[in-house]
RNA sequence: CGGGAUGUAGUACAACGGCAGUAUACACGAUUCGGGUUCGUGAGAUCCGGGUUCAAUUCCCGGCAUCCCGACCA
């Protein structure tokens, strides 16, 4: 991508009504657009972010045997009474609205009814368990208060995977391989190190569900963490039984703030039983399907990539999930620096590598620097008079801040 | 939903009730060219509705929007 025909501009002001640092760097550096309060649309620098994140979840979902599909942001309420959660007073963050007949429906906040009742219609024996459903599909939710930028929004993507099993045992089986497929999803964006697998409180069907929760300040939970053992605890179950259980002690816990990235939980028979989800296990008998519900909003968990790794003024995303794999920039007006900087821009894009090039004629060093920091791409290569007579182009990894001159070849060679 | 605050060029900020200004971004012309260079010219704004007043960006009322704290967040 030629940043001279790139439409989103940077900014050099943080803007004045989102004061979280994710917004106010994804907004700086036109990642994304708040439409309105908790609503943000993505630029085509953050829908390249965003998607990156996407495509690490669905592999590994997809190796888990997850299948993909799409279900509708519209919801008829019937599908909803009979789980008694349409009412407002059970479920209090609803947007509701009518067709032209007066019809009721709903948008979407998540799936378990429809996707219940869409699978009455094709899971019928025990042959067909264990199924994994998976989607990537924008919910809403009428939040009283958004806030912290992308962090609690009222339209976002989410990953809602639903398993259904043929009781607890297998249940749990499928959950504990979610749970480490969720362990490699946070370590493939770069949150490994700073996301704990958290206790919580559970449901009828099991005493706990599990968090996933990334320790930042910027974090509205509080948590108790073992370092040690490397798992958490939520405040909301921290409890003695609770710790004797779970066999953790008191004195090992230190706590912290957090953002809950992911959320895994067993649902059991709760919506199966409602919506008429049965299928016939060898003996003939009819039994109703166990299941579990297994979330991660991308947006969110971009949000908190830069609110644990970014700065002020300076981003560097995680190589896995940078909108592009190198930032290109051409310094100066030399005419020869420039053509060698667009002819190492036609070389790499031939070979697949994702480049974002820097070819504007009008901005200074000082500019073109502090776009590259904000926008965060943590590989740089810098061409200019300057570098070529120094033997070819600068290049930086801006992870460690080293610095090395190389030739151009050299340069595409390691960033193949 | 309770409490607090704010609404002025694209953006970020000024303006005692008296000609709406600064910075930056933008357009044009110079200048400069490895960390937001310098100079000139130009274009660009008071959230909506009512009230008080000779006069309202400023004061009052209502609406809408936004932020912050709290509550809420399977």
């Amino acid at each position: 991508m030629l940043q001279s025909k790139l439409f989103s501009k940077t900014r050099r002001e943080s803007p004045k009504d989102d004061v979280s640092k994710n917004a106010s760097i994804l907004i700086r550096a036109g990642f994304i657009n708040k439409e309105m309060a908790g609503v943000y649309s993505f630029l085509p620098l953050g829908l390249r972010t965003l998607n990156k994140i996407i495509q690490i979840i669905r592999e590994e979902m997809d190796a888990l045997g997850g299948q993909e599909l799409l279900m509708s942001a519209l919801q008829e309420k019937e599908t909803w009474e009979a789980s008694d959660r349409w009412d407002d007073d059970v479920v209090d963050v609803w947007f509701k609205t009518k067709l032209k007949n007066n019809t009721e429906i709903g948008l979407a906040t998540t799936h378990e009814e429809p996707l219940t009742k869409l699978l009455t219609e094709h899971i019928h024996s025990y042959r067909d368990l264990p199924t994994l459903v998976y989607q990537f599909q924008t919910k809403f939710r009428n939040e009283l208060r958004a806030k912290g930028g992308l962090l609690r929004t009222r339209e976002f993507i989410m990953k809602d995977l639903y398993s259904f099993c043929r009781d607890k045992e297998e249940h749990g089986k499928v959950y504990e391989s979610l749970k480490k497929a969720y362990v490699k999803i946070f370590e493939r964006v770069g949150l490994g190190d700073i996301t704990y697998l958290t206790f919580a409180s559970g449901g009828s069907f099991s005493p706990y569900s599990h968090e996933f929760q990334t320790v930042t300040l910027a974090g509205e939970d509080n948590i108790y963490v073992d370092e040690g053992k490397r798992i958490a605890v939520n405040a909301e179950v921290l409890k003695d039984e609770v710790l004797s259980d779970l066999g953790l002690k008191k004195e090992d816990l230190i706590p912290k703030k957090a953002i809950e990235v992911g959320n895994i939980f067993t649902l059991g028979t709760r919506f199966s039983e409602a919506l008429g989800l049965v299928y016939a296990d060898e003996a003939g008998v009819k039994k109703p399907v166990f299941m579990g519900s297994y979330g991660i909003g991308p947006a969110r968990l971009m949000g908190t990539i830069i609110e644990a790794l970014g700065s002020d003024n300076e981003m560097i995303w995680p190589e896995n999930v940078a909108p592009f794999r190198v930032h290109l920039i051409n310094l100066g007006n030399d005419k020869n620096a420039k053509e060698q900087t667009l002819k190492i821009y036609k070389t790499l894009t031939d070979k697949g590598v994702e480049v974002l090039c820097d070819d504007r004629d009008g901005a200074t060093a000082g500019e073109k620097f502090g776009d590259a920091d904000l926008i965060g791409i943590p590989l740089r290569v810098v061409v200019s008079e300057k570098s070529i007579s120094s033997g070819g182009v600068e290049f930086v990894d801006r992870r460690d801040g080293k610095v090395s001159i190389i030739s151009a070849k050299e340069a595409v060679e390691k960033l193949k």
